[in-house]
This record gives C-alpha cells, structure tokens and sequence, in this order.
DNA sequence: TGTACATCAGTGAACGCGCGTTCACTGATGTAC
DNA sequence: TGTACATCAGTGAACGCGCGTTCACTGATGTAC
C-alpha cells in the first residue's frame, strides 16, 4: 500500500526511499490535515500550502509524501477501506427466518457508521471513480467487491432454491443494493425534513436488501 | 429561473439586466461551453478563462453572466431538470400483472438515458449537494422529488393492499430506489468487466423497483 | 562512553505562472421623430 | 427614409494575488569503532 507501487507493503517518499517512524508521523499529520480540511471546504479549494499549514509543516514536506493533493485523497480512501471486515461480518451472518432481517440491518448499521465516519473523503473517491480516474476506481472496488460478492453469492443460493427469479443478475443485484447502502447516510440528512428518522432509514434499507437477497416477502 | 432570484422567469445578467436574444445566445454558448470542458476533465480544472476560450469569447463577458464556475454549473443542473417528464410518464404507467416489469423496465431505461446524457454535470450536483450546498440540493430535489413522490404513492397503495411490509418507508423506499437509480449509469461502465451486459443492469433494477414497489415475487 | 560520520527528515525563501477579476472602452442594435 | 441618440452587448489589456514547485540548506537521528 506504498504511494508508489514499487515496492509492496512499504510506505515510501517520492524519492522511493522506505520511510522511518518519524517521518511516517509526519506523513500521517500531512493526511489527517488533509481529511480534516475536505470536511469542512469542498475538494476544490484546498491547496497543498494549506494542508500544510495545517499540519504545522512547510509545503516542501508535502512534496516529499505525495505528488499533490489528489494522491493524499487516495491514501485517505485506501485508509478508509480497513474498516470494511465490520460490514463483511455481518454478511455471514444467519439469513434464514427472522433473523435475517437483522442480519440485513446490521449491514445497513455498519455501512452508515463507515459513511458517517468518512464522508467526505468517499464522496471524492466516488466521484473521481465515476469520472474515470481508474486509480479511485480500483480503490472502490477493493472497498465493495468482497461486500459485493458475498452479496452475490447469497442470492445465487436463493436462486437455485428457487426463492429469487433468475432475472436479477446475482452481481448487479448486489451492486444495486451497494448504492443504496452507499447513498444511506446522504439521505440520512436530507430525509430527515420529511420527517424520516434514522431507524426508518436503516429499517426500510433493511428491508429492501432482505427482500431481495432472500426472495422472501417482510411480515 | 433566473440567475438571480429576483425576477422569477427572466433570465438576466449580473446587473440584474432583463437579457435580450444576442445576449441569451452568448450566455448559452458559455454554459454549453462549461459542459463540454465538463465531459472531459474534472471539475477541479475548469477555469473561467478556459471557459471563455472554448466559447470564442472573453472572461469579462463570463462574468457578464455568471458570478463564478460553480454558478455556471448550477444552470446547466437545472436545465437538466426539463427532461423529467419522460420518467414520469413511465411511472403513471400500468403496475399490474406482467405489465408492471415494463413499466418498471421503462423507468430505468429513462433514467439510463438521463444520466448518460448530463453524466458530468448531475455528479456535481450530487458531490455539491451531499456536501450540503443549499442551491444544489434543491435542484436535485426539484429534480428527484415528482418521480420520488410518485413512486412513495405506489408504495403506499401496495401497503393499504396488504402486499408490501409497513416495515418501509414509502418515501424512504422510494429514495433507496431513486439511488439505484442515479448509480446505473456509472454502473454501466464498470459492470461491463464482469461480463454484466446493459440489458443485464436495466431487468436488475427493474426488478428490484418492481419487487419493490408492488410488493410481489418476479417471473 | 565518546566522537565522527552518514543518512534521514524537514524547511525558508524564492520564482514564475496562470488565474480571477475589473475597468474603461468599442461596436451592435434598437427607437424616436 | 434617414439621422441622432440611448441602450445593449462584448472585449483588450492590465493588475495583483496566491498557489505550485523547487533548491540549497539546516537540524535530527542513527551507527561504527
């Protein structure tokens, strides 16, 4: 998870060099500055001088860890990625009866908490990922695809038990679902003037992922 | 829908000027000018003076028109807004028996379109308005809020027919549907890879919107 | 334990560029009589 | 129908600012003997 891929597990400076403990500090001072400014300002009015005055530095430490501000947001998505085994745990939990419906709400749980806590960086993520960039791509990817595929693979069983009809793509079906646990904690804000809380959110995500990762109908 | 609030209906300048057909003109080639430098880098490099350049004209003639990008950005948001219509009528449609897959079907495939169509523009207005800019919220609302009100009321009448669970929000259900929705587009794109044709995405989401809102089992 | 040296880490200060923004102006269009 | 004048629309050129970026340097830490 190097800033350059040369050399595999180890952090390195632009030069390549493997990084100390000290300047690992730094570093790591220069990307929370970074994710602390992204979320009170939109991406696009924060510079490296700023980052760097914010974590008490000069703009010539920055240049020594990234090669500007988008490859500090990308180490802040990659970061964000080893909370996912919370998510994923959930997953395998039981599906069968009405336990499955909390199973299906503990997911929708550990997705909002994952949302809530990175916000504005996975907006960018997301953002850069849909206009292309396939750096952020593959970051989103490596955050979703086991959340995804194990998803898929539920519904694979419910179809072949015939509770689920084979029109749904067993991946699509999940990547849908992934975008409304993705877009759960922005609605979180905005449904609440309709009077919506947050449990109706988490119950009514809940229900729709059971659904259609079961087959079964609620009640 | 004005730049300026003041005089509902009349688009005008900075100055608060009624702007007459030449100007009009001018100010479209700038916003179709902003569109296009959108379809292919990042917002984070547009310029004004880019934006001139590419519409043969000079900034001082941008800020004729606009206070800055974002408000540029904004416009072009709300003229995405007048194609709606077409989803709508989709959703007025038929949701009984097999004819409801078509209907369902009908609204993805004019939400597809949508997307593909204002891709660059409708993500920042999702990335503005998720950051809680006020303006872009509203337009996104004004845009989501008739397909979403209309599909709630569907909802609603499965409920009162007993065919989907009081566990769901009406509005909140329709919300997580609308969010599928939003992210076909760049789904598109990326699902291709695992073999997940387009035909494959729209009968998913489909589906999911039928099994959603009419509370019954598929095939 | 102390000293010399090598490497790691961080920075002050400067440069130049490109952008945002504005002003005073010119040219185009409309209207009165 | 022609002329004078008012308003609309567009722009060239300039200014200043703040940022990105780099270089040559200093200070901190580690290591050999």
């Amino acid at each position: 998870m190097g800033s350059q891929g040369s050399q595999p597990g180890r952090v390195m400076a632009q030069t390549g060099r493997v990084l100390g403990p000290r300047a690992l500090k730094t570093r790591q001072r220069l990307l929370d500055a970074t994710a602390q400014l992204l979320r009170d300002r939109s991406v696009l009015d924060i510079s490296v001088v700023e980052i760097a005055r914010k974590a008490e530095t000069s703009p010539a430490t920055f240049y020594h860890y990234f090669k500007d501000v988008e490859e500090a947001t990308l180490q802040l998505a990659r970061q964000a990625i080893e909370e996912m085994p919370a998510v994923l745990e959930q997953i395998d939990g039981s599906w069968d009866g009405a336990r499955g419906f909390d199973t299906a709400r503990g997911i929708a749980e550990a997705f909002l908490q994952h949302w809530e806590t990175h916000h504005a960086v996975l907006l960018i993520r997301n953002l850069a990922a849909d206009n292309g960039d396939r750096r952020f791509q593959k970051v989103r990817r490596d955050a979703l695809a086991p959340v995804l595929e194990r998803l898929a693979d539920r519904i694979l069983e419910a179809q072949e038990a015939s509770h689920v009809s084979r029109t749904l793509h067993p991946f699509a079906a999940a990547a849908a679902l992934g975008s409304i646990l993705e877009k759960l904690s922005a609605h979180a804000g905005e449904l609440a003037h309709r009077g919506i809380s947050r449990d109706d959110l988490i119950d009514t995500c809940a229900g729709i992922l059971f659904q259609v990762v079961t087959g079964r109908s609620l009640d």
